[in-house]
DNA sequence: GACTAAATTTACAGTGTGTTATATAATCAA
DNA sequence: TTGATTATATAACACACTGTAAATTTAGTC
């Protein structure tokens, strides 16, 4: 019979975290790409063969924070995944809740989700899309799109372009499923549905 | 005096053509961080120190293959840059051409753009809020939501939640310029618009 | 066909990886 | 507190990858 708490040896719990913090500082510091497991110890004061002890390698030390950080928003989320209707249109508490949890570890979440890290082609690309939606923004005023009255110019824009790049990545994950006319029809459908004219 | 057209000799061009597919292949094998200079040259069959001749590292290499990428991009969208109300709200064929070239070049995009290699937070997350749209769109049917009509479901769910993460990364990345209430906020506004009730 | 530029071959020093075996130190349970 | 247990540290190893240099071969240009 276990321990039904089942506590974890503190020093298990101190040098995981050692690790950790110590790679997303390096994260601030520099690529992905030249962050080491001998460098992620030698920051955390950890040594390097303990690093083994724990993690696999780098990609798995990754994905077990992921995990991590995976539970935190489920929490945060529970809720509204149980009755998505229990609240109202007008004010979204999930969201506010949601916001202010990546605020409050905005150290990590920024380098985390924010970070250059973000591949660099879904970053061009996003990029372009972004200059059209502005450009569209810029001309027909907010007022014109559909749904963004009052809205802050610059998060429609963030909100629709990052909505064009996530379907078509989407879209291409599952090989394609509509045509492109097919599925440029729908993008506009979203912008300015149908008022049966 | 160099030559205007100045065309390049077809050694330099075959042997980048053969290292840039030799990493998309490799890319649809394995992880972005198994795969080494080493390797993208054997499977090449090119020498390893030539890849140096031509790229600094395989950053450098990703970085000069996002360029081309991005000026292939700019070619369909320039018209949509030059004139964003030219076309109607009913068909925006430039969107059209986007995906067309994105579905002629899919073996390329695909791994590129959809492999697994987004960042497993981001990953994570979009998951999650994927999760909570689609628990919406259930309950409140397409209907209900704004500009969604007669638009397909999981094209929907996939617009809302991509835009969603989006704009949080694009909120962080500016250092957090709003308060998350007030994003939220304008959240809600998109979803349903003030109907000055 | 001679000149020029690209690619190959060989070599080397430095760094990181992943895994051993052994020694030391911190925690836990009696 | 004491003894057993478990985590961490240390040292050492074979191997792979990096980035660069020098000399040579091959292919393209004029």
């Amino acid at each position: 019979m276990e321990n039904r708490t089942s506590r974890t040896d503190p020093r298990i719990l101190r040098t995981r975290q050692l690790l950790k913090d110590a790679f997303v500082e390096l994260l601030e510091e520099m690529e992905i790409e030249k962050i080491s497991v001998n460098r992620i110890a030698e920051r955390a004061t950890i040594n390097r063969v303990t690093f083994y002890l724990h993690y696999k390698d780098i990609p798995d030390m990754m994905e077990k924070m992921a995990d991590e950080m995976n539970e935190d928003l489920k929490r945060i989320l529970s809720e509204e995944l149980r009755d998505p209707t229990a609240t109202t249109d007008e004010d979204w508490p999930m969201m506010v809740n949601l916001l202010e949890h990546i605020a409050e570890h905005a150290k990590f979440y920024k380098v985390i989700l924010a970070s250059r890290r973000t591949p660099i082609f879904t970053e061009r690309m996003l990029k372009l899309l972004t200059e059209v939606i502005t450009a569209r923004v810029d001309k027909l005023g907010s007022e014109s799109s559909v749904g963004t009255t009052g809205v802050q110019k610059d998060i429609a824009i963030w909100y629709g372009s990052s909505a064009l790049i996530g379907t078509i990545v989407s879209w291409l994950r599952k090989d394609m499923p509509y045509t492109p006319a097919f599925l440029a029809k729908q993008f506009s459908l979203i912008r300015s549905p149908q008022k049966k004219k």
